[in-house]
DNA sequence: TTGTACGCGTTATCAA
DNA sequence: TTGATAACGCGTACAA
């Protein structure tokens, strides 16, 4: 028979309320909404909950309440730069919440990204923040199951699952190619590491506007599966010096991919701009500091991170949403490694910007 | 009265145990142990599972058995690149194991963290993930009392909670100031940022350094509380060279900051490393790239996350922990923005290394 | 290998 | 504002 499992030491809500002096439901709402109670024994529960050293038992909670307050949130990487930013606006946003963010890794593997939603689906999330659009099928019934709020970040598109927020990778790579034809270039690469479909998003952006700039050149591409990095920068850079040795621009479908350019030009003696214009993507912190500075396109990722955790908050409370699909837009950031007309350079740095957004 | 509060659709063990002709406790061992259950009955309530769309719930198994396959993990910055490594090396580690990663973000603040502690404490985590060996004497008791195996990483001490895997910041620094010494600096800077307890011990084997080779001077130091970047090493860097003109090299406390001075340095036309050494910390992947290639200390992180990840999941499970202090060590990995003998000069990158460890 | 009986600690529901 | 009762869905302990 089941017998008796009561260990001695353990402090239950029970044992709070006696001490106190109330039924034990008291000592419940007082945790979770303590204005609900009275002063008098609001300040019982208090000091016996201290005396006996009382942690509240989540377990049990989320088993007699069917809830939980755990956010679900699923991104393709922690190596990649991108979604530090991003994860750090969640987390802000979620501070101080009674929210607690469980991160899950998809390592860019749609199975992978299958499995652990089926694994946040047995805690029953509050909330769901997932990376993208490209979910499968089975996954998208798996969201569907766990029944609450959900956003898709980092990427708008037809079709969300709930609510979205996020920029058009097409139209940011297309007004990163348009700056560069603006300052005359006409020979422009594109390279690109990991080729996620963010990646591959971009690319199409740059076959759009190289085919409208009637200036298409397949030689002109290089790719690699391979994860991005400042050393595939230079080699893919050597790559397509090879493929295509009249360049008098590239595009890097990521920041870290530029760099690496920019170092492969000083030790290869080519002079950025001058010789070869260099654009990245993301915007991170280097690229202003780097020698000449480097243009990129900016990307809200921060108030992206804060914006869906707060969509989520407001979708779990009950709040009205105002938009289930944000356009954060992006930013071409000018800098030294992209300017090429006499008056531009003498522009302070950043001052040059092309903005998309669909608001 | 407590009302009946069931609800029509739901999948419970026992409806799965009634399609399947079973008892609730065998479908119970199928999900937790299917070798325990004949091959019949296996097939049987697999088969019922599916057709129901069964899921378990994760909050009543914690509740009953009294435990969860939690980890909670503790980190101070998702900003910092050093802990995206870290994160992967855990994140692998876990990969396929019954565990979930549970992560939350201390901001470098030991309240925060005590704060934290308190969340993880109330879902009973199977195991415990904490940087560094600064917690305070509240979060100290929070985590005994969550009584699991705890791993302290980044960083060696006294007095380890539990386990504890990292390398010594003070040797490892003045490591690498020893080596630039070797290659016959004599005025060498230090540049900090941030200043958490790591990059704190960091100076100080900067400061036992120099003392030991009777070269110190304090207006060689500069440091600043904000965050770590490239933009804040070239502003440092601007600082040190005021207070000391005649600066033989700089020793920076993280690679990023290295990667502004020597973007300084660029833009200063200082040569690299002939008027100036720089070597950073960490070896972040850019380094190696650079033009002139950055000399950096390299410390297992990724082997740091992995080896604590296996640590905890060894001691969960009973299995003997070999050791429960485990020293990385580090390397220097000398390139050639540190290279000034000639003899040296003709080694290939990364020829030269100079490790230190306890083992 | 399978089943029986019960308890895990909390909250929902309804009544006072 | 407070309390009584039952239920949340599963695993443990023991027996067969």
């Amino acid at each position: 028979m089941g017998r008796t499992r009561i260990k001695p030491g353990k402090v239950r809500l029970t044992e709070v309320a006696e001490l106190a002096g109330v039924s034990p439901i008291t000592v419940s709402r007082f945790f979770r909404n303590p204005d609900t109670v009275s002063p008098g024994r609001r300040a019982r529960i208090e000091s016996a909950a201290k005396e006996l050293g009382y942690v509240p038992n989540l377990a049990a909670r989320a088993l007699a309440s069917q809830r939980t307050e755990v956010i679900g949130v699923l991104i393709p990487s922690l190596t990649n730069n991108v979604f530090a930013d991003l994860l750090r606006g969640i987390y802000d946003a979620f501070e101080g919440s009674r929210y607690g963010i469980q991160l899950a890794n998809t390592r860019y593997s749609v199975l992978q990204e299958e499995r652990l939603l089926q694994l946040f689906l047995m805690q029953k999330p509050a909330g769901l923040i997932v990376t993208g659009q490209d979910q499968t099928a089975e996954g998208r019934t798996v969201i569907e199951a766990a029944d609450c709020p959900v956003v898709q970040i980092m990427e708008l598109g037809a079709d969300p699952i709930d609510m979205m927020i996020g920029f058009s990778h097409v139209d940011a790579c297309y007004a990163a190619i348009s700056h560069l034809l603006g300052q005359g270039c006409r020979r422009i690469g594109f390279i690109g590491a990991r080729m996620d479909p963010r990646v591959q998003r971009r690319l199409q952006g740059y076959q759009k506007a190289m085919k409208d700039a009637a200036l298409f050149d397949p030689r002109l591409i290089v790719t690699a599966p391979v994860p991005t990095s400042a050393t595939m920068g230079g080699s893919l850079f050597s790559d397509l010096l090879l493929k295509a040795p009249d360049l008098d621009a590239v595009f890097c479908a990521n920041d870290d991919l530029a760099l690496g350019v920019l170092f492969e030009c000083q030790r290869r003696h080519i002079a950025v701009p001058e010789q070869v214009a260099i654009v990245g993507f993301n915007d991170m912190e280097f690229m202003a500091a780097a020698v000449p500075s480097l243009t990129s396109v900016r990307t809200n990722r921060y108030d992206m991170g804060r914006r869906a955790a707060t969509m989520i908050m407001d979708a779990i409370e009950g709040r009205p949403v105002a938009q289930r699909v944000v356009d954060l837009g992006f930013e071409v950031i000018q800098r030294e490694s992209s300017t090429l007309q006499r008056a531009a350079a003498t522009l302070p740095p950043q001052a040059g910007r092309i903005s998309g957004t669909k608001w």
